[in-house]
DNA sequence: TTTAAATATTCAAATGTTTCGATATATAAG
DNA sequence: CTTATATATCGAAACATTTGAATATTTAAA
């Protein structure tokens, strides 16, 4: 992983909304809906839908239409690149 | 860890000169002086001044002034505190 | 005690991010 | 085919970050 991917995936998760987004995803297990997300937050729908962007955008999520709606899943693989880039960071 | 430091540790991340910083650990070892962070960066003083600022506010550096000189150790304990949490989002 | 060196602060300009209203697009339901 | 629902995009306002010139502060050296 390059330092323009950390850089990305840093800025990602450096807000509240996509913190607590991901988060969700410890609740609800396997897959989170994007209308679940647009209840959970206190924001309207383009906002949300600009922070699951981001957070798409980073590969931290990956989304797969169902019909009319949106589902995504947590990207571990990139999680775990990232996790190691970090460790990797304490000599 | 909140989310307020995660969200501000990972704002700390998200910046190529500040990752870079940290990177130069690796090289350096043990610690790093201002004067050297001044000399890698192709930035002016105040800048750089700048983002050891954001290192240090998010934890992630440690300062020790040593005369007129500043001296940086990383915090490990943070790192691995932050990397615990990101760990904790893989359900 | 004057001078020089290292770092921090202030200010303003440039740039980037977040937010929302309005609107567009895509797909399902009637 | 028309309507309703889910999500995305656009445009602009508000806010935050990055950068550097100018200047201040701190401490060492002369």
């Amino acid at each position: 992983m390059d330092n323009k991917k950390i850089e990305k995936i840093s800025r990602a998760l450096s807000d509240a909304n996509r913190i607590a987004i991901l988060q969700e995803f410890k609740k609800k297990k396997d897959c989170l809906y994007c209308a679940e997300v647009n209840d959970m937050l206190d924001l309207t729908q383009p906002s949300v839908s600009h922070h699951l962007k981001q957070l798409v955008d980073a590969e931290l999520l990956l989304p797969q239409k169902e019909g009319r709606n949106l589902k995504y899943v947590l990207n571990q693989q990139i999680l775990d690149d990232y996790i190691a880039c970090l460790t990797e960071l304490k000599d």
